[in-house]
DNA sequence: CTACTTGCAAATCATTTGCAGATGA
DNA sequence: TCATCTGCAAATGATTTGCAAGTAG
């Protein structure tokens, strides 16, 4: 069935958990059962999540008893200094999204459902940088977040 | 000393006491102490504030008992609700600003020393009113937050 | 008067931590 | 082997709440 080829290199980008395998070899830690199903998980589809869906996710996947909140927060945690995924603050709970791969974007918050909606603005990326030029600011990450009612929700209320 | 003039009427803005008295009497509310206390704190200086801090503040201006963490809090909350302030949440704690009577803008966080610096960007207003128009997006606020080092952590951590 | 407020103590609740037993390299 | 991990139970810590006594209008 198979050919005799010439081969060649090339570089193909890594796989998320092969991402955070060399993270944490890095770093001295170990890629256990927990570490590699969370990541595996977590990158099956591209989605906002917040720590208890995750888990409620999780448990579906398996028997009790395999994984506990405390790692899954732990994990969280690596994935994010990782810089696989991205972290921010909603209402009070703390609300995670791929970084690793995925294009920067900034979100619209619905309050009404509550859904976010990701958009894209690379002017807005040079409007930032331009602030930060002008404070002699390092910049770091930044993030743009408009609160306010969606499309959807806008139709339903004006019933 | 005083002259006989012709008046005439002119209307001037309201104080955030004025404000704040206004809001309450329209929720059936009422101007207590406690809340005149610490709406007039809150605007004495224009700065960040949490609740601890402010909550030091006052202690250090009245005898213990006058004033209750709860008490600080509820009112933080009804400033908010009332539009005279706003609130962000930072690394865990509500960190709050004026916002009556004073021009939106946005920040520059350091990660290093903390502090926050305002930055103004009409060009930023315009660029979010675009993203929201596309996505059909009725915006209530919105807020940009940009991470990284101050000119003057960068100097010292360059020693 | 009397409904709204306050301070107190206790409750929340998401997240974190200490620790003894389990496990990956 | 043995340092790193995990699950468990308990701790945290900012914020919130129930309630009886206080107070503004």
């Amino acid at each position: 069935m198979s050919k005799d080829y010439s081969l060649r290199t090339v570089k193909v980008p890594l796989s998320p958990r092969e991402r955070f395998a060399q993270f944490l070899q890095a770093k001295g830690k170990r890629m256990t059962r927990q570490r590699q199903l969370i990541v595996d998980v977590v990158f099956s589809h591209h989605d906002h999540f917040d720590a208890d869906e995750l888990m409620a996710h999780l448990q579906g996947l398996l028997r009790r008893r395999e994984l506990s909140r405390p790692t899954v927060y732990r994990t969280l945690g690596e994935l994010t200094e990782a810089g696989l995924i991205r972290k921010m603050v909603l209402s009070g709970r703390s609300v995670y999204e791929h970084q690793y791969g995925y294009p920067r974007h900034d979100h619209l918050h619905c309050e009404v459902c509550n859904r976010l909606i990701e958009f894209h603005s690379p002017e807005l990326e040079r409007l930032v940088r331009e602030a930060a030029v002008q404070h002699e600011f390092q910049v770091n990450s930044h993030r743009t977040f408009v609160t306010g009612i969606c499309a959807d929700c806008q139709r339903r209320e004006s019933r």
